[in-house]
DNA sequence: CGTGTAAGGAATTCTGACACG
DNA sequence: CGTGTAAGGAATTCTGACACG
């Protein structure tokens, strides 16, 4: 497992994520429900985290902090997101004309 | 919190552990009563690993299973350990005398 | 809208012990 | 020695709801 597994394997539950984040287990599941966060379930249905999403929690409380609403919030993920991707599909276009080496 | 940390951050339940090593929770129980093991606890006692101690419990399994005793293998643990001591300490040593650059 | 809280149930984890080989 | 298991209790997490502003 490579260091970006370690930042995004999602094997926190909520006590410790609410720990690391100074949230409230409350606010972390609502911002799950405004689907800001997306945790992954075990079979019994108890949440879990990896350390991209404590960062992500973290980075969204500022903004609502800030009196942001979680919908914008959401749209400006969105937007980076998509911004991602494009970047993404430029440097597959580049690889595919110019070769990809090392 | 920099790559390092997250492999060593204390934040996993065993349930999530005891998937991750495909041992059961008694296994890794068991091997933290032998000291192979040394988890944080909750204030209420239940017990935080870290990447690098699903790594280490991997290890210690595959070793019981090729049948050497968990007294052994803590042997080998100390000497390895007292080997990446000396190793720190003669680096300091250098540096003290070539002084620290970069 | 964002968050607190009390409610009841379900699932998790803990310890100490007995069993077996 | 290493590990399974049943036992009982304590702590965790879950959902849906009501409250407030």
């Amino acid at each position: 497992m490579n260091q970006e597994e370690y930042k995004k394997k999602k094997v926190m539950g909520i006590g410790v994520v609410s720990e690391l984040t100074e949230l409230t287990e409350r606010k972390i599941r609502y911002y799950e429900e405004r689907k800001l966060i997306l945790p992954r379930r075990t079979e019994k249905g108890t949440r879990l985290y990896s350390f991209e999403d404590v960062d992500l929690l973290i980075e969204v409380s500022k903004k609502v902090e800030k009196g942001v609403q979680t919908y914008e919030i959401k749209k400006e993920m969105k937007k980076e997101s998509n911004a991602d991707l494009r970047k993404k599909l430029l440097q597959g276009q580049i690889n595919a004309h110019f070769g990809i080496r090392k």
